[in-house]
Parts: structure tokens; C-alpha cells; sequence
DNA sequence: TTGAAAGCGCTAACAG
DNA sequence: CTGTTAGCGCTTTCAA
């Protein structure tokens, strides 16, 4: 740990015997000037090992070259496919990423947001947050891209189309032969509520509809406690979709201890597509939701928007059915 | 998007009728004044939404409140918690976090943590890079903490006792009555070693010994593409451990497919113990390599040496076995 | 208890 | 082609 003080700009114009200006506009490549003052300088640089001070020039530019990325929770996957699809545009255009992850809780989300926002040129975040937040997010002055379902006036939003994406599932699941549907959602994420609309809507062609029940966190654990519940009720459903991939992977697992037979018994179906859902024992039903695409678009439309190109239409990605045997033939 | 100019310290300082310097020492605390002069203060501050400009702040102060964290791939679980652990630890220390994701690829590693290195006043880096980048990372005057297997003079690392780990599943396998086994490892992974050798060693106890297989990747895919060159062998292992358990899972899905009943036919174990390993049809057999914990304890060491606390002793958590059914008596 | 002034390292006119 | 100069918004001696 010893100090060894940066080099300044103005060192290596000392050393190279110019001006700090000229210096400047080299390493930007603004500028060309004589093989002679050209060499000299790096040379220079290289022998101090300058480099630039990212936040002096930041004060200057009035750019910060990074941007805010605020999710609910790294360890879902959904999540950290954005912050995946994110990281990779960032770095192609040399910008860095500022994480929060807010904890799937919406205690001190607005200073977290505030302080973020400061150092940052722009924001991607999660769509669910309160309201009031979203819209004092939007004066901030800094562009901001929502992802997931929003319905706010003058907010962009990068999100796959839930409302189909359920609708797919639920044909799928009705032209199996299902009969009993329960719908396990996740009240707090914005799009819970177009899922299940788009699902009963699927539904409603055979005249069928589902229960609604409900988890307080997306992940498997609630998945499992919540099994018992929906299973055990007379009337067994036989086909029962969950909010996202993970609760189902718990809800599909505990429903086999329960001893239940998927997909005999129940089908069993989620949301995202998560890498694992393949593996599951039987392999899970999903819908892939696109998250890493989400990602990028979100990140690729903040930069495009820090670039002067701010369109204000949402984008809207296409969801894919991805039919596993955990929704097999009954 | 109205550009809306965020007032500055000299905005609030002439709106107060005091100078910047009053200013700059009452939001930070420094020093009281008289009443009358910061209750005026606190109303002009209020009625402009004045906030400091922390990056103003770091040019002065030489501290720009934030901490690198440079990992290999988000969407592992491992990492996913890592960056869990780590976020909530620098949110609690009112740091932020510049995650970067390296995409398991050393490619433009040194350069992306270059970068990275001069916009924050620490760094916590994933072992699994170069080691003259680790060298290089040491000099560059930050302080940098690393998670994971590294032996480098100067350098501290966090890490869970990666030998003992494997050691354990070694002797649970063998008490299990497991009598063949296999490693499927990732020679990438600075702990690769250190597993193997911890496994080879509890699996001598009985006389016994693992043949080794390689990924190329830590992931599902992987282990399942191997799964039949390991399985399909003369002389069949009956026991498999997997560098992680997302190879586990892959290899255990890939294994149930090939008609085997695991763990009749063979037991499959991992590490990690990621959240949907309890939920694995049958659940698979792990160790807890705590890797929240690793993020949490890099955090405190780095915010600790950036405090002053500079100890030169690496960290070593202690691993903890789960048994679950994937590895059940034979 | 308060303020004046000197920068932090860099870029951006504007001159020459 | 190259240099001078004036800041960006803030903190920090040092005086008053």
C-alpha cells in the first residue's frame, strides 16, 4: 500500500515541455500536432504511467460516463440476466454500472435512488417501485429507463409483453386437457396483474378461469409453503402457474413431496426461463420473458437517449412459450 | 427531460447571505453556527433541493465513495450472492458499488478493471483472473481485496476452505458406501486445485481415488455434455462430485436421462449450495461455500483498509456440509 | 462564529 | 500547431 501519488496532466506537460492543453487534447485524439511533440508526449505518459483522473475530467464534461442500475434482488436470476444484458452494452461503449440492489424492499429506495442518481448520467430500474418514487425519479432531470410493467405518462419502459406471455401459457395449459387452474402471484411486481389477466383471458376460451393465490416474495421457498395451500383445497386444480420460474421450481418440488405426480397429477408452470428451469426434474414449462434482452434494450435506449435520442415510445419485447414436461399431456 | 440545472453550494451560500465555506461545513456537520444563520441555511437548502455534487466532493476530498467488485458471471449463484452480501455492506457504509461483470472471459480484463480502478478507492476482484493482472491490480495503489483460492504474496483474500469442503464430501461419499468415484471440475477456477486435492485425500481414508474429468465452463450445459463421457466409462463411477452445483445439476439431469437412478446408480454432489439445489429432484448433496458471507466479509475488510485497518491475513470461512438425497446411502 | 481564497485535475474557448 | 486562461463545485486552511 504505498501512496504513489497519480501522475497529473500536468506532470507529463512539464516533462514533455508543452502545455496541459496540448497534452489534454492528445490523449482525447482531438487534436494532431507535430511527430516531434507527439513522440515526447508519450513517451512521457508511458514512463509516469499517467492516466486520466475520470472524475476531474467528469467535472468539466459534465459527464460521468456511467449509469445507475437498481433491481429488486441479484439472486433471481430475471435480475441478474439484466444486469448481465446491461453490463455487456456498458462496456462496449466504455461506460460503467453502478448496482443497488434494493432487497425487495422499498424502505429506503428513494435515498438509495438519490444518491445513485448524482453520480450517474442516467438510470435503469426496476419497475417496482412506488409510484411517487417513479415520477420523482422522472424529475430528476436524468434520463431513466424502467424495466417491467409501467404505465406512466412520460416514463420509457423496456418490457416483454406479460398479458401474452400468460395468455400463451394458459392456452397451452387448457389445450392439454387441463380443466382446474390456480394462478400463484406475486402482488408487488407491477406485472402481476397483467400475467393474470392474460392467463384467465387464455383461460376463458374453454370457459375455464383460475383461483388467484398469493406469495409474498418471489422464491422458491414461498413456492413451497404456498403448495400445500393451493393443492389441498377441495377441487384440486390440475394446472396451476406461478408467478415466476422460481416459485415453481419450490411449488413443483413440494408438490412431488406432497406426493403428487407432475405432470400427471398437477402441471406446473412459471415465468422467465431461467437457466435451471431445463434441468428440473421434470424439466419446468416457462415462458422466457427475455430478461437479458431487457437489459440490453434498457441500456442500449439510455445511451441512446444520453446521445440526444430520446424517443418516447415503450419497447415492447415478444415472449416465447418454452413447453417442458412439467406441463406435459394429462 | 428539462435540463434543469441543479443549484450549486454558491447558489444556496448568496440566497443565504453567507459564504460557500459556512455552507460546505453545516451540511457536512463540520461546525455549528448561529441559529439564525442555519435556520436560513436549512430553508434555502430546502426551497433549492440543493444536493451535493459528490463528485465536486471526491475531487477535493480524494474519496469517491465507492467500491469496485469485479466478478466473473452474475448469473452464478455464487457471484449473484457475492454481490448480494457485498451491496449490503457498502449500502450501510453509504458506499456504492461499481459492479463489473468480466463474462468469464480474461479478455479485456486488465483494461475493464483498469478503468474501474480509478473511480473508486478499493477494489474486490474475483481470483479467477491472471495472476499477473493480480500483481499488476496490487500496485496500482488501491486497496483490493480478492474472493477465492490465491496464494500471492501482499495480496488478501477471502475464501472459504475450499480443501476441507471437498474433503467432507469425500468422506460423506465414502460413508455412504460409495466405492468409484469421479471429479468433473473446472481447471480454470483457482480452487479447482484445492478441491481436488481436499476430495482425493478424504476418498484415501478407504483406499479409494476420483478420475478426473474438466468443463470448460461452470455451468448446467457443461455438465450435462460431459455427463456420458463420465458415466459411459468402463468401470462406472457409482459417486460424482461437480466443481459446483450448476454443473452438479446438469450432470445429475443429463445422468436421470441416461436412465440411471441417482443416487442408486450414482450419487452426484456439488458446491455452492445455491438456493435451488434443495429444490433438485432428488435434492442434491452440496457444501455451503458461504459465498454471501464472502461478499459481506470482503466488503468489511476492503471499507476496513480504506479506514486504516490494513491486516495482511487472509480470511478463511469454514464450509459446511449438506447432505441431501442426490448422495443417499447406496 | 464567519469568510476569502487557493486549489483538486481536467477541458474548452480563445489567442497566437 | 501550441499555449493561456478561466473555470467545473466543492473543501480547506488561514484570517478576521
Amino acid at each position: 500500500m504505498q501512496p504513489k501519488k497519480p501522475s497529473t496532466i500536468r506532470d507529463v506537460a512539464a516533462a514533455a515541455g508543452v502545455s496541459t492543453a496540448t497534452v489534454s487534447k492528445f490523449i482525447n485524439g482531438q487534436q494532431r500536432f507535430s511527430a516531434e511533440v507527439e513522440a515526447r508526449m508519450k513517451t512521457v505518459i508511458e514512463q509516469l504511467g499517467y492516466r486520466q483522473n475520470p472524475l476531474a475530467r467528469s467535472m468539466v464534461t459534465g459527464q460521468t460516463k456511467s449509469v445507475g442500475l437498481a433491481i429488486m434482488d441479484v439472486r433471481n436470476p430475471h435480475f441478474a440476466n439484466i444486469v448481465k444484458g446491461a453490463n455487456r452494452v456498458a462496456i462496449e461503449h466504455d461506460y460503467n454500472l453502478l448496482v443497488v440492489d434494493l432487497e425487495e424492499s422499498p424502505k429506503r429506495e428513494q435515498e438509495l435512488l438519490g444518491a445513485l442518481s448524482r453520480r450517474v448520467d442516467g438510470l435503469i430500474v426496476s419497475s417496482r417501485i412506488p409510484l411517487e418514487t417513479v415520477d420523482w425519479l422522472a424529475q430528476q432531470g436524468k434520463p431513466v429507463v424502467f424495466f417491467g410493467a409501467i404505465q406512466r405518462q412520460g416514463v420509457v419502459a423496456v418490457r416483454t409483453d406479460g398479458y401474452r406471455a400468460a395468455n400463451m401459457l394458459g392456452r397451452h395449459l387448457a389445450s392439454q386437457g387441463r380443466k382446474r387452474f390456480a394462478y400463484v402471484g406475486f402482488p408487488q411486481a407491477r406485472w402481476n396483474t397483467e400475467r393474470l389477466q392474460g392467463l384467465q383471458d387464455g383461460l376463458a376460451q374453454i370457459g375455464a378461469s383460475a383461483r388467484v393465490f398469493d406469495v409474498n416474495l418471489p422464491t422458491p421457498e414461498e413456492g413451497e409453503a404456498i403448495c400445500s395451500r393451493v393443492l389441498l383445497a377441495d377441487d384440486r386444480p390440475d394446472a396451476v402457474v406461478c408467478y415466476n420460474d422460481l416459485v415453481a421450481l419450490g411449488f413443483m418440488h413440494e408438490a412431488q413431496s406432497l406426493g403428487l405426480k407432475v405432470p400427471d397429477d398437477v402441471a406446473v408452470a412459471g415465468f422467465d426461463d431461467i437457466p435451471l428451469a431445463r434441468y428440473a426434474n421434470p424439466p419446468l414449462t416457462t415462458v422466457d420473458m427475455q430478461s437479458e434482452r431487457q437489459g440490453v434494450v434498457a441500456m442500449e435506449r439510455l445511451l441512446g437517449a444520453l446521445a440526444g435520442n430520446w424517443p418516447d415510445a415503450d419497447t415492447l419485447l415478444e415472449p416465447r412459450l418454452v413447453a417442458r414436461q412439467s406441463t406435459g399431456r394429462q
